[in-house]
Parts: structure tokens; C-alpha cells; sequence
DNA sequence: TATGAATGAGATTTCATTCAT
DNA sequence: CATGAATGAAATCTCATTCAT
């Protein structure tokens, strides 16, 4: 029941492996030096592989950097979305739950792997065109999410019901960039965890003096 | 009374138009390809000069885009604090109408030269180490700022006093980034300011309903 | 038995093989059309390879032309020193056979193969500071050696006593340099056993009229 | 009677001054970076001039490097035939004292000005072949005048009869060279005046024990 | 006449990609 | 399959020379 859907041989299953250790090291790689700073040799050298073994598990440079980024994106979907769809909640304190759980998963990706923040915000749009298009695709997909709860918290009517959905969605997502941001300056955990509940206190409560 | 201050022959004066000509070029080029796929021909040949003529006024192509960012970043700096004195506000209404007042200042200039956007928050970082550096350099004093006017508004009293000043500061700058991200897609202006108020009613009113 | 001593691979001989031509054929070039004129293209297109291929055996123009000079030098060194040493020699027409043992010997290198006169004399001192430093430490190299010989023979006896051994040992080479330049204007062998000999009766027999 | 050949005119004068400064900076330049690591640009802003005067007054940087060494070549060739007529001298006696002063004269000319030893020897070859050969030329020049006063010595009888003159000519050319490439290296007038005196004795006395 | 701004030929060097072994 | 030698497109940068001012 388990290999059924694809009875992978031991040979097929070393090529994936190599091919995801190359994803890595082209993670690292592009992270640390940047992409167009890293060559295909320095990829190889890292995970002690001929350059041109390379090219037989990817088409090209772009091809690899796209991969490496899907990955990644992938990763941070996961924080964004798993165990957390926006019906789970129903009540004000509820959603407050969720978000710092949210904003925990995030901060925990960012400082477990210091290379996402820095591909993600630093490295990835500057590659071109097409990459430019997908951070922001990304950051529509976070925005879109953050929206659909937003929506069901006012449908449920714990927030607001005048709310400008989307662009106070687009709101949140840029406090999220900012988290992001600062885990690259600040990586320790009991920063971001600050951070994060000023963002929830911003968002709950206001910045106002209560009257 | 007309040239007193800077007795400028018309030879550098020619001389300072061209140069500034060519960090426009510059400008141009690195937001529109990237800067990586930008040559220093493409600027040249975009001005209509020789790209040897390019030397005479830059080192090189770092020096360039070094100036484009300085002539960028101080452009926003402007917008952010030109008459914008934290301490020339007593009330939490004056300080609204300054954050609209500074958030429609950013939105005109991001609306008025895309190339901004593009520029700080897509090629710059990803150039090399020291430039990302300035970004963030600049993410840091955009919340400096931002810090200041929260302490002031704390010591007059129409600030919450539990403010996480710091991090409270962050998190508006990551809605301001979400403000110049949001202007690559959706450059209209009636956007930017739907986005901008959004942005105002979080921080004055946050999310949750009148209970 | 066969490759017992250094057990290189087919494909390794071939790389130390084309790294030999290449070096042969910078030698060419150097020699012909002078360090400056001469391009890497020039060098590639010679041997039949593409200029991409220097780099992967050479640093930079700088790093061949000092492997040329090196071998150079190394064979000059040769024909100076093999089965040469001062100590081999007891009496004058000892040293006079020495002598024109040596002055033979470097005749033939001058004549086989012109374009060591050419890049020593002519080429190398131009090229930059350090080679010019090479190149007049070589000349004292010679000048050592021609000393080491001169105090031998001042040892024993059948060399004047009075001899200011350095300052000779630098006429002698200048000698050597007069060979050596007069084989890039006449390099019939002829000709150099002819001046090897008017050297020689110089040293032994000055120039004076018998009194 | 003074100025009637050529009457100039005072802008003529110092149309000619600046010429000469001209040479002389570029002599300068020359000789302390070399002609290749010399641009135009450097010997007009040594003199404080524009580069483009420089053009003024001479065809392109191969014609200034034609002049320096021309004026180069001079000085050395009045200090070896400047008041040294080769039929002035009757006796071994004489010859041996011309020699002294010519060496004189020569060590003086390198010693007073570094930068000819080293544009002579160093520099010029290596700029092309016309400038190798004109090098070639004059180290001719010096064997022919060399020549000229050993065939004067035979005829008189104070000289070997059996001289191979043109070789020992020849010789005697080399060892000049040692003495122009031992002032790079050890300017000094002592070491210079000593090693004229091997040069000599080496030449009268030969370098063998008294049988 | 002096100047220096403009020019582009040309040289060096890198590196993604191919392909024979 | 893995390898790495070979390749050349392409980019950066320099500087001799011209020429308008």
C-alpha cells in the first residue's frame, strides 16, 4: 500500500535524493552569496559532485533557483495555512489564538532557517522578471488567506463589519514582512515573539491611550 | 544675486546634467531589467552616449547603482520626515492626520515614479551583501522615526503607556512596505489611499468589533 | 614498471601536455609580437583552442608569462651550471676549457631557440616591476656564479690574487649579456664561437700588445 | 650673431620649453611605470597641462617615446665620443686613460640620472620591434666606436695585432651593460668607479696569475 | 592655442552550458 | 551515469586619440 502509486526502484530513490540534496546546496548557495553570485560549479563543489553531474537533474540555472524557491514557498504555505483554515475559529479570543499561533509557526521557520527570510525577501525578485512576479504572487496568497479569515470573523461578527477586507489584509501581511525582516537582523526567538504580539496588540487593541 | 552661491561655469553645469542624466538611466534600466541584466552599455546606449562616457562620471557599475539608491532612498527619507517634526503634534487626532499626511506623501511618490518601489524593494537587496545592508539601514531609520513619534505620543499621553515602542515602530514599517508593494500592482491612487486608510483605522481602531 | 614512478592518468598527461603548448606558444607569441601586444586570443587562436581554455590552466597573462620566464630561466640555469662545478676545476686552461665549455652551451640555447635571447633582453624587464626584479636576479645569479669560479681559481693560485672578484664576475656576465645580444642580430654559430673566443683571449690575454 | 640663424619669436621659445618639459615628463613616467603603464593623461597632469596639448606637440604617445629615447641615446653618445677622438690617443698608456674617462663619463650620466639605465635597458625593447632595433642600433654604435679605437691601437702597435676587433668590440660593449645594469641596482659612485677598474684591468691585464 | 569631454576599439576575464570519455 | 575539459558569448573597463569650445 505504501510504493504502490509509484514502485520507485533504489536507484530512482538516490537520484531523488540527489536531486534534493542539490536543491539544498543550491539553497544555501544562492542565500549565502546570492544568485547571481553563485556559479553552477560552486553548487557542485559544495555537495562534492562534478558541475556537470548538475545538468542532469536540472535544465539550467533558472531552472534550479525556481525549484529552490517553490520549496521554499511551499514550506512557508505550510506555516500559513496547515491546521489553520479560517472556519476553526469563531470567536475574537479564538482568532487571537490563531494568529499567535500563526505568527509562531512563521517566526519558527524564519529562525530555524535563516535562509528563507533572506531568499524570500532579499535574493528571489531580483533574479527577474518572472521570479518578481512570483514573491508577489506570494504575498497575494498570504494576503488572500488573511483575508478569508477576515471575512469569516466578520461574518461571525467578532470583527468589525465595515473592515476594508482586502487592503487590511495587505496591512497584516506587510507586519508579516516586517517580521520576516527583522528575524535578519534580530534572530532570536524572544525578539520575534515581541514582535509578534505588538503586531497582535496593534491589531486588537489599537495604538490609542483607552479613553 | 543669480549664480552667487555656486559660480558654476556653463561647461559643469552641462557636466552635472549629463551626470545626473545618467543615474536616470541608470534608474530606468536597473528597475525595468534588473540590475544584474543591465549593462553598462544599455545605460549608455539608452542616453545616446558612448558607454566609455559612463567612466567619466562613475567608477564602475556598483558606483552607479550606489548613487541611483542614495538619490532614492533620500528622496523617501524626504517624504517621511519634511515638516513631519514628531514633537509639532499634541493629539491623537494632529498624529492621524500627520500618519495620513505622511502615508499620502510616500503614496505620491511611489505613484509617481515606479521605478521606486521596484527599485528598494526588488533589485537593491538582491545586488550584493553591503546593499542589502542599506536596505535594511533604511528599514531601521523609516522605524526610528516611526519610534519617535510613538514615544512622543506616549509621554503626551495619547498613546497607550504599554507601547512596545520598538516593535509596535516595525510593524508600521511593514505596512508601509506592504504600502509600496501593493503600489507595483495596483498603482492607482484611489487604491494607495483605500490601503493608507485601512492602515489608520488598525492602528487607531484595530480590527475587532465595537463590543 | 611502466608508470610505477608517478602514476598519472591518460587524461592527466593530456592536461599536462596542452599546458606545456600553451606555455610553449605564450613563449611564441611573447617572443614575436612582445608581452603587451599580444593577447590571450592571440595565444588560444594559435594553438587551435578556444580562449576560455587558457583560464582553466593559467590565473591571468601575468601568471604565463611568469611560467615562461621561469622555464626560460631554468634553462639558461642548465646550461650554466650542469656539470659545471667550480671545484672541478685545478689549473688556467682548466678554466679556460670551463669557460668555453660553458660559453658553448649557451651559445647553443641562444641559437636553438632565439626567442630566449629575445623575451630575456628584450621582453621581460618591460613587462612590470617584479619581472624586471627577475630578471636583474638572474643576472646575479650568473655574476654569483662566475664569482664562485673566479675565488676557486684565486684559490689555487692560477688566478690573480688581486682580482676585485664581484666587480670581474659583473664584466663577465656583461660579456655573457654581449653574446647573448649579438645572437639575435647574428646567430650563426660561426659567429658566436667567434666572439666566445675573443671573450676568452680577452680574459687570458687582455688586449695589449705583448711588451 | 647669436639668434640669426633662427630668429624665434618668444612663443616659439616657449612653444619649444614645453616641449622639452614634455619629454622630460615623460621620460619620468616612463621610466618609473613603464611605457605601457603610462597613459597620456599621466605625463600631461605631471606637467599641470591638458592632455589634449599634449597632442599639440607631439604625433601620439609612440612619437614621445621616439623623442625620449632619441635624447636618451644622445647623452650617451656625447659621453662616448665627446672630446674622444680615437686618433687623440698614441700609447697604451692614453687608451687606458680615454677608457677610464669614457667609463667616467658614462657612470656619471647613470648615476646622475637613474632613469637612463633603465628606459635603456628595461624599458625600450619591449616596446616594438622598430624601438628593439633602434636599442640594437646603438649598442652597435658603441661596438663600432669601440672598434674604431682598438683598430687605431693595432695600427699604432700598442694593441694586440692579432685582436679580433669587431668580437672584442663586442665584448667590451657587454661590459659596459654590466656597469649601466649594476647602477640600477647599486647606484653608488664607489661601486660604479670600482667596477670600471675591473672592467679595465680585466681588459690591460687579463685575470691570470703573473707566470 | 589649450582644453578636456567624448568616443569606441580592444583586452581581460567569467561562467553557463555542452559533450566526449 | 558522472564527469570535467572545452567553449565562446558577453560584460567590464581602459585609454589613445579626436575635436568642439
Amino acid at each position: 500500500m505504501t510504493s504502490s502509486a509509484t514502485p520507485v526502484s533504489r536507484a530512482e530513490r538516490k537520484k531523488q535524493e540527489l536531486r534534493r540534496e542539490i536543491i539544498d546546496a543550491a539553497f544555501d548557495c544562492f542565500a549565502e552569496r546570492g544568485y547571481h553570485a553563485t556559479a553552477i560549479a560552486d553548487i557542485a563543489t559544495r555537495l562534492g559532485i562534478g558541475h556537470g553531474t548538475f545538468y542532469r537533474y536540472f535544465e539550467n540555472k533558472r531552472d534550479i533557483v525556481d525549484h529552490v524557491i517553490t520549496d521554499l514557498v511551499d514550506r512557508v504555505k505550510v506555516a500559513l495555512t496547515a491546521e489553520n483554515a479560517p472556519d476553526a475559529v469563531s470567536t475574537l479570543d479564538d482568532y487571537r489564538t490563531q494568529t499567535a499561533r500563526i505568527g509562531e509557526s512563521l517566526a519558527r521557520i524564519f529562525h530555524e532557517d535563516p535562509r528563507v527570510p533572506r531568499m524570500l525577501l532579499f535574493e528571489a525578485a531580483g533574479i527577474d522578471k518572472a521570479m518578481a512576479e512570483r514573491v508577489l504572487d506570494f504575498f497575494d496568497l498570504a494576503t488572500a488567506l488573511t483575508a478569508s479569515y477576515l471575512t469569516h470573523g466578520i461574518e461571525l461578527g467578532y470583527l468589525r463589519a465595515d473592515l476594508d477586507v482586502d487592503n487590511t489584509a495587505s496591512a497584516i501581511t506587510g507586519m508579516i514582512l516586517a517580521s520576516a525582516l527583522s528575524s535578519l537582523r534580530k534572530p532570536e526567538g524572544e525578539h520575534q515573539r515581541k514582535l509578534s504580539e505588538a503586531v497582535r496588540r496593534l491589531m486588537y487593541d489599537g495604538i490609542a491611550a483607552q479613553s
